[in-house]
DNA sequence: CACCTATTATTAGCAACTACTAATTGTAAG
DNA sequence: CTTACAATTAGTAGTTGCTAATAATAGGTG
């Protein structure tokens, strides 16, 4: 139970809560909060949050709100961006997770390696759009889940719009993948206008 | 509007309105089928279909769950395994969906099909443990949202614990993807270094 | 003190039900 | 034709989770 909350931190959570488990009613809000069901109410009302059957219609009808979201936003790097500098180089860390290892061994898969390298490559290439061309990998030792990747990239040669980037992959210190990538920008002046 | 069913057949034919609409009330079932609503809610009854509002609640609950599946890599194999000879060949299928996309250009990220063509590579080996030790990867061609992959691996040589493994990946018999992945079979001492 | 805000209480009403009982309609068999 | 029985419809009471509105109460602050 939450007790003695200022009306906005009040709000903050009961945000919070809602945006983890829409299924809650008032009720159930109000217990956790020990405070009356008028006063969630009201709370809702202000921040603008509808009723809880009215929420799970959201979620029902929403296959693709929170998939956007996440697509667009979060997964379009596999991994997380550190550093970098446009055209040049950059850093990105992986986590590794168990979900992401042979379940027997604890290993994880190596295209979790690759696609953490492939997302750098291409994100350090200063375009609308960029596709891998041809990739030569090389893994140099198993990653444990748990591990943490830190993945370096960086462009190697570039001519018009072909770039050759090589990324290196180590986990404590030790380098357990380098990879070189032939990325090609892809300039599409038909799809868009802005910048 | 419906009229002049036994009742075996509009209980069957509510039961398809429901599964194609599961948000319809009663009310609404019951002008559809110019009948009251009292007879649907028996029709309900006798059909254990719940009541429209626990149907959205599952509507809900499935597409979360469906979100977990998709931002979690949990499946063992990406695509789906058709065919296998095991040190031989296989095939996988791997259907592409707008999740494996970039947003704006509806391109196929490279490391979906990576993934498609190293984890067929792998489950051809004939072995507990199988890790990927060196890849040459060559795309030929985007691939966009919706197309269905097909990838072929074939073990071209192996010697010892190392295999050879080339794949080819089509779609709709053009080739988009070749690779060629040296795999070493590991066979107890998982925590050794591999050469 | 009055004023203000936050909180709580109370009431009426709604949608979409469950659960139950009762009335009506249809239809087929004795 | 009448009875029997199933199918359908009607009606009532009670539930959940609300909206909307109005009122009462408690706690400060100037």
């Amino acid at each position: 139970m939450i007790r003695d909350l200022s009306k906005l931190e009040r709000q903050k959570r009961i945000k919070e809560y809602i945006l983890k488990d829409p299924f809650l009613s008032d009720k159930k809000l109000s217990e956790l909060f020990s405070i009356s069901v008028q006063t969630i109410r009201l709370d809702r009302l202000e921040m603008g949050i509808p009723e809880m059957r009215k929420r799970i219609v959201q979620v029902a009808k929403n296959t693709s709100s929170k998939d956007k979201v996440k697509s667009l936003k979060k997964e379009e790097i596999i991994g997380e961006l550190i550093d970098i500098e446009l055209g040049k180089n950059g850093i990105a860390i992986l986590k590794t997770t168990k979900d992401m290892a042979f379940g027997r061994t604890g290993i994880i898969r190596s295209h979790y390696i690759f696609s953490l390298a492939d997302s750098l490559a291409i994100s350090i290439i200063d375009t609308e759009v960029a596709l891998t061309g041809i990739a030569r990998l090389s893994y140099k030792k198993p990653v444990y889940a748990g591990e943490t990747l830190v993945a370096k990239a960086r462009v190697a040669r570039s001519r018009g719009n072909k770039y050759l980037v090589s990324v290196h992959v180590k986990s404590d210190q030790k380098e357990v993948f380098t990879g070189k990538l032939v990325i090609f920008s892809v300039n599409d002046k038909v799809k868009k206008e802005k910048a």
